[in-house]
RNA sequence: GCUGGAGUGGCGGAAUGGCAUACGCGCCGGUCUCAAAAACCGGUGUCCUCACGGGCGUAAGGGUUCGACUCCCUUCUCCAGCACCA
């Protein structure tokens, strides 16, 4: 039988059958082994898988695989985050229910999954929308509500006008929608946030834990956190005494402060400015700026703008009064909405001051410009230096100054050293329909009351009219909204506000140890055996949300007792994207290639492997047809080996009988074995398969006669080898050939990893590089314990070598036992 | 601006102090064939040379070293994230 299109598709549906009919992929808590939980993000099923589906699941389902040979306990569970605006404007357009059409886009991507031979234990499959899930992101909520972490504040919020609804600080990308780049505007509403900023300090700290995340992941959710840590100085109006607290991360300027500004929303520019004669002018402005949108308003071009309020701030180091102004370059949601300003050591303060004719004071010395004048500084020095004109405090380096002033505040109560933090609270109301209700009740009498919970879950209403306009579809829906309240029995009306989709994947893999829970949000006994996650593979687009809503949850759940970490992703792994000319493949660029219609020609292994020998899992792989060629040719190429010429002979082998062949193919063998070890603990997928190919050109070279039974024995070994390490990586053709050769085990998958032999490595006769002063003169082959003296004599005493050392003396012979010599003349 | 990463043949990429370009794709030549495809074998950085050989070569320049794609300094380019954050 040759290798066609026709006999993979055999062979594939062969084995997906059996895997399925034999559960091998099924797995219970087993002490006795060591566990190992396997997980990919979850997909969002928007209808039929896609390659950077395709590659982020192949990359885990090989680490899976290759866990499972090495012997431990391997959890591997797959479900679909369904909740969302997609599949809600799908079925808008389609005019269909959206749990409809959510449903049998999952079943179109089942299939897919199905058809890639991925190893999944499908008795833990769910989807977020499942109200069997659902149920427990209420219970969840109401338990955060009970702490004081889910709480209800009207603020500005970033609303999208087309999708018509709030977004997330995080879910603002450039501006616009993280979905359909809408640019997003400011409203003002009453919405539900999760008190994420409770905890920061514990976000960021237990950063340093996760040794195995990308640096840049690292580096983005540090970021993102933000911490700063200053000094919260008490500035007072003159006259009223009304105080102003600054902040400041350089408290060691605070002798060079000429003004202070506030931000245009700041609550006492009011009061400051009332009664002022430029009153009028300044509200003019005020509203200019609010009327702004926030991503003009912070473009770095634009000029700043600002005006005087006409009153004087007391600076406590000093007592002096300088003027107080509001400006548009600062935002009241960073600090205190205000700042003490020093143009001299902050270049947009002395931009701002150059503009409005504001005055210049230095208090730190440039090393560089000593004595200089302010008139003619043409950017503010914001290096390190010895402290001028400040007081006691002269003579100091600034970054001890820092600390000193900070004290000296704190003493006499006119500052306190303060953290201030980025990272803002998570907005999770969302003016939508599919999603899972926020389970809260309003009551006249009794205010807000959750929903009690043995009436968990509160269901999404199934087939009301959804038209996508005028606010949220539950609102209009008075079977949903009209309730009794559930603790004085009166007249009561429910939430309509349902969750941002990013709190249902906050903690679905620990949903996945006891999916079928119905008592509980999962089993802490099951969650206790299969947490935390060892390998999570993902892409980096999701550095920031879900990674850190997951690990929010994680530390949440801690604090409830349910779990005993601190961090629910030990090893992450972020692939890079698919692309195709360049570009992302998307739908609306017309640029995507159907990992249908290469499974239909290639079949799915070659697919798989095509995807994983292109580039490495991290970088960006640029898709290119031919390179599935060269995977199909492989497979073609093991597929006629094993076919051809394995015969089944008696595997005791003599090594006392081996020539020099014989030994060399074998220690192919357990140099391959090494190499793709080693490769696949450390990702290195596309050097494992290139590791795998020197070996099969090896065995394709390698000489035998069908009736020599121990080369039909050596050769039937090796071969052998590449079908175990290849497992992982085309899993169907490698338990085809597997049954073939006539294993016992049953599927290749409960066969162990080889393993090899560092002695098996050492050659007899190995091949040494010389070197004349660094540069490749020639090559020698000796024996492999050489000593130093020998290998002298051999190479000073080559014609080959000695026509580049030209008489002249030797200065030095290094020797790198078993590779190099260089002399040195 | 800050943070993280990258720059190597025609292409994807390998090598993290010791033979630069493994492995694959593409291309060229050959075997087989009436022919083609497939398959198999050989070649393939660049310059000089009939050849043997040799020079040059990992973004640019400098340094450390017996020896540098790899370490250090300077510069350039590209990608990603954050960005009036006080």
């Amino acid at each position: 039988m040759p290798y066609t299109t026709q006999e993979i598709q055999r062979i594939e549906a062969k084995w997906q059958k059996f895997w399925e009919g034999q559960k091998i992929f099924n797995v219970r808590p087993d002490p006795q082994r060591p566990k190992y939980y396997c997980l990919e993000m979850f997909p969002y099923p928007s209808g039929k898988i896609h390659m950077g589906h395709v590659r982020n699941y192949t990359i885990t389902d090989v680490i899976a695989r290759f866990k499972m040979m090495q012997g431990f306990n391997v959890i591997h569970p797959m479900g679909y985050d369904a909740f969302g605006q997609p599949a809600e404007n799908a079925a808008i357009k389609r005019k269909i229910d959206p749990a409809e059409w959510t449903y049998s886009c999952i079943d179109q991507m089942r299939q897919g999954l199905k058809r890639m031979g991925f190893s999944y234990d499908w008795d833990r499959e769910f989807a977020t929308c499942d109200k069997e899930y659902y149920k427990w992101n209420q219970w969840i909520f109401i338990k955060m509500f009970e702490r004081g972490l889910a709480y209800k504040k009207t603020s500005s919020v970033n609303w999208c006008p087309s999708c018509e609804t709030t977004l997330a600080n995080e879910e603002v990308i450039d501006g616009g929608c993280w979905r359909c780049h809408t640019p997003v505007v400011q409203k003002d509403l009453d919405q539900w946030y999760l008190k994420i900023t409770d905890y920061s300090e514990r976000l960021l700290e237990d950063l340093k834990q996760l040794k195995d995340w990308p640096s840049r992941v690292i580096a983005m959710q540090e970021n993102w956190i933000g911490k700063s840590c200053g000094v919260e100085i008490y500035f007072k109006v003159k006259d009223t005494g009304e105080p102003v607290p600054v902040f400041t991360t350089r408290a060691d300027t605070i002798f060079g402060a000429t003004y202070v500004v506030l931000a245009p929303e700041h609550p006492l520019v009011e009061k400051l400015i009332k009664g002022d004669k430029n009153e009028e002018a300044i509200r003019r402005f005020i509203k200019k700026v609010a009327n702004e949108s926030k991503s003009a308003r912070v473009s770095s071009d634009q000029k700043k703008e600002g005006m005087f309020t006409g009153r004087y701030a007391i600076n406590p180091a000093n007592h002096e009064a300088i003027p107080i102004w509001i400006a548009d370059y600062v935002l009241m949601e960073y600090g205190t909405g205000a700042i003490m300003a020093v143009p001299t050591h902050d270049q947009r303060d002395f931009l701002f001051a150059k503009e409005h004719k504001l005055p210049l004071k230095i208090v730190i010395e440039d090393a560089q410009h000593p004595g200089v004048n302010v008139e003619d500084m043409t950017e503010a020095f914001e290096g390190d230096g010895i402290l001028i004109h400040s007081a006691q405090f002269n003579g100091l380096n600034n970054r001890k100054a820092i600390e000193q002033i900070g004290k000296w505040f704190e003493e006499n109560g006119n500052g306190k050293v303060t953290v201030h933090w980025r990272l803002r609270d998570w907005l999770i109301s969302r003016q939508r329909y599919w999603g899972t209700p926020i389970p809260m009740i309003y009551c006249e009498s009794c205010g807000i009351v959750p929903a009690p919970e043995n009436q968990l879950p509160v269901e999404l209403p199934a087939k009301i009219d959804i038209t996508g306009e005028g606010g949220s579809p539950l609102k209009k829906c008075k079977e949903f909204v009209n309730v009794s309240c559930p603790l004085c029995g009166k007249a009561a009306v429910r939430e309509t506000d349902t969750m941002a989709t990013f709190f249902d994947s906050s903690w679905y893999y620990l949903r996945y140890c006891s999916p079928k829970d119905a008592a509980q949000v999962f089993d802490k006994k099951e969650a206790g055996y299969w947490m935390p996650v060892d390998q999570y593979v993902g892409g980096i687009e999701h550095a920031i949300l879900h990674l850190l809503y997951s690990r929010f949850f994680t530390k949440f759940f801690k604090d409830l007792g349910l779990v005993n970490f601190d961090e629910p992703f030990i090893r992450l792994l972020t692939q890079g994207m698919v692309l195709k000319d360049g570009e992302v493949m998307s739908k609306s660029k017309g640029n995507t290639v159907d990992p249908d219609e290469v499974i239909a020609r290639y079949g799915a292994d070659s697919l798989r492997l095509c995807i994983l020998f292109t580039a490495p899992p991290e970088d960006q792989l640029e898709w290119n047809d031919g390179a599935v060629d060269g995977a199909w040719k492989f497979l073609s190429r093991i597929f006629s080996a094993v076919e051809r010429r394995y015969r089944t002979v008696d595997e005791m082998v003599d090594r006392a009988q081996f020539d020099d062949e014989d030994k060399a193919l074998e220690r192919e063998c357990h140099m391959a074995i090494k190499k793709v070890t080693e490769d696949l603990t450390n990702y290195k997928f596309n050097t494992a398969i290139s590791g795998l190919m020197v070996l099969m050109n090896s065995v394709d070279k390698y000489q035998f006669k069908q009736e020599n039974a121990l080369k039909q024995a050596v050769y039937n070994r090796a071969l052998r080898t590449v079908i175990l390490l290849l497992a992982p990586f085309t899993p169907h053709l490698c338990e085809e050939l597997w049954y073939q050769i006539g294993s016992k085990e049953t599927s290749i998958i409960k066969a162990s990893w080889p393993t090899y032999d560092e002695k098996a490595l050492v050659q007899d006769i190995i091949s040494v590089v010389v070197q004349v002063n660094g540069r490749l003169r020639g090559k020698f082959d000796v024996p492999t314990h050489s000593s130093e003296e020998d290998l002298k004599k051999i190479v000073l005493a080559d014609e080959g070598i000695q026509k580049w050392l030209s008489d002249k003396p030797v200065k030095r012979f290094i020797y790198l036992p078993g590779k190099l010599v260089n002399i040195v003349v």
